[in-house]
DNA sequence: AGTGATACTTGACACGTTTCAATCAGTGGA
DNA sequence: TCCACTGATTGAAACGTGTCAAGTATCACT
């Protein structure tokens, strides 16, 4: 009934802050509290004076709306979810800060969390954005099938997947045509002069190196119409710079040896021109490098490196376009937005062999 | 029957998904909703039989609890706002990898956003956060002062202040000792034999720029108590690789030229090393040279960078912690963990003049 | 059978907000 | 003076959950 302390002024001492509510406000303005709420929403249908009143008290009071009432009331959340695997690969970030230059734009306030591949983690973030009633989750799933995602899908809620296709019924989905970036890579090799080049590739269960693998094929397969063409492969089992660096000396003792390596990821490419600066191979006069994904820092090395940049900003920003459809669009349709991988030619795959 | 409806692809229209609520579960189970509330929160003092029952119930219906409703009624909301400066830098993800790791163990989902260094948006995410009610904020200040944060402290929204220190009674931070960070760097570079260095600072306005400036003068002070040491000062408008590679003529032209220079971050000895590069300057031995941060690309290059690291994800840890502290104790006191800053040698600035 | 104790279960209320039908005050017209 | 009308304000209901005093059923023991 009487509230304890309301509107005392909190000292640094005690912490004896009471959240104040908009029927404090009410009382303040001596109005009640539908009229406060009309203030804050719908200000046109309040008189002048009781509105600068009404205004005044909730600069006096302090008062920030509690946004688990207001939605409870059957409100929006204006929250969205965002996971991804792991929130230290630029490429991650870069996507975030697309998605989140679209949605701060329309007063949405992002969660982010990072499963590092983790499908137990994703599940129970998820769930825990559920809980929160996110309106939407932007989702760079774990596992290989999108089981874990059902629950969503039957529930409802305005899913976008990352960099990862769905069948069409399912979700939307923003991806980048990893097939045609293998197969850039590669064709620029061959179209250097190279003839035997080694695909320096991470693990096949990840469907980006998948992908990137059957790219590379593609291009052996046309350009050796004319002539021929080779490209071996080679597969580690992640896409760290360690394991580009522990590859180097399997490289160099291939007979024959090639004359040039592209890298499933930048930093296998980095971890390579590492190992190959300590053995004093040149790149690229002794080793055409390419590398993939077009990391800011690839081009800072010297040679700077030649890699295939993906939009991820862009992918972000699309992201966040279907889902904001999705979410107030009623006909709404489940799409994909596919982009196309470029070619940044540097340094280390500039010279012919 | 169970056949998809290929006729007509799904839009939102088919949504059919009403909220369950634990009235839903209630009548489902046969039991009334406290006894819901009781099996979800209190399992122990609920009968093994209903206890199945409602569980089977709550399997069968889909239910996912409302975490507004459960706050509204005086829960907690476990959710932190995180707000940094740029997320896009990796020295800020790998905070927010370790306040996650940390919070994310406790149950806690995070709130990012990223700022820009705008004071605008800013308060305006800090706004979206308090109506949240989320249970803390991590903040790297945008502003110099901090006075836009005045309202968290009176509301007591338990915040902590990333790589920024404040006066003891305001809030609880991390920081790492630039002063000493760049005493360091110098002081190495005093020891490897040099006498003339420059120090190449970002503008003076940031704290860290300060504070790092200091430390140079001070390894200067010490040392120059033997033998003479001089150390320029150069500054520009911003920590980029750009700005970096620009100011590499003014360094090369000055008499008498200095043998070594000290940058105030590793993006700006990057651009010095690209700028050096394409003279045909050598590093180390015509010009060594030093950078702060550690970003793990500067490990990459050849000559790789040597640089002052700073501990970023024990950082976000840190951060947590204090966080946590203040949230559960009572008696929780505001106090300041600062981290020490760690040489780390490496070709760039190894060899002596 | 009566008594008390034990073990569950119930149902109303509170949380802070928005909404909406109802009320009130004021104005102008007849 | 009465009526109709407009514009402004009110007050209570509802959202989904957790709590807790009060209730019911069951059981053991005399």
């Amino acid at each position: 009934m009487t509230r304890k302390n309301r509107g005392a002024p909190p000292t640094n001492e005690s912490r004896t802050w009471v959240p104040v509510t908009i029927r404090d406000v009410a009382k303040v303005a001596g109005v009640s509290t539908g009229t406060v709420s009309n203030v804050l929403n719908r200000p046109d249908i309040v008189a002048e004076a009781t509105r600068r009143r009404v205004l005044e008290a909730v600069e006096t009071t302090g008062f920030i709306r509690n946004t688990q009432a207001y939605q409870l009331r059957g409100g929006r959340s204006h929250t969205v979810g965002v996971v991804v695997l792991d929130v230290s690969n630029p490429f991650f970030t870069e996507m975030f800060r697309g998605a989140e230059s679209s949605l701060q734009a329309e007063g949405y306030v992002l969660m982010l969390a990072s499963t590092d591949d983790s499908v137990e983690r994703e599940a129970s973030f998820v769930r825990a954005m559920e809980e929160h009633r996110v309106e939407g989750i932007l989702i760079t799933p774990a596992a290989a099938d999108l089981e874990g995602l059902a629950g969503l899908r039957t529930r409802g809620v305005p899913t976008v997947l990352l960099d990862r296709k769905a069948a069409a019924d399912e979700f939307c989905s923003v991806t980048v045509d990893d097939v045609r970036g293998g197969e850039l890579a590669a064709r620029h090799l061959f179209d250097m002069g190279h003839t035997r080049i080694v695909f320096f590739n991470g693990p096949t269960t990840i469907r980006q190196c998948r992908d990137r693998r059957q790219g590379v094929r593609k291009a052996v397969r046309a350009l050796s119409k004319r002539s021929p063409r080779e490209a071996s492969e080679l597969s580690v089992g992640a896409l760290t710079v360690r394991h580009g660096e522990e590859v180097v000396e399997r490289i160099l003792s291939m007979v024959p040896r090639p004359t040039a390596v592209m890298c499933a990821n930048d930093l296998l490419a980095l971890g390579v021109l590492r190992g190959l600066a300590s053995r004093d191979v040149r790149v690229p006069e002794d080793l055409a490098v390419v590398g993939y994904d077009d990391l800011i820092f690839g081009s800072m090395l010297s040679p700077a490196l030649t890699s295939v940049r993906q939009p991820a900003f862009e992918l972000g920003v699309a992201a966040a376009e279907l889902l904001l459809d999705e979410v107030r669009n009623p006909e709404h349709r489940h799409r994909e937005v596919r982009f196309e991988p470029e070619l940044v030619v540097r340094a280390s795959s500039s010279t012919a062999p």
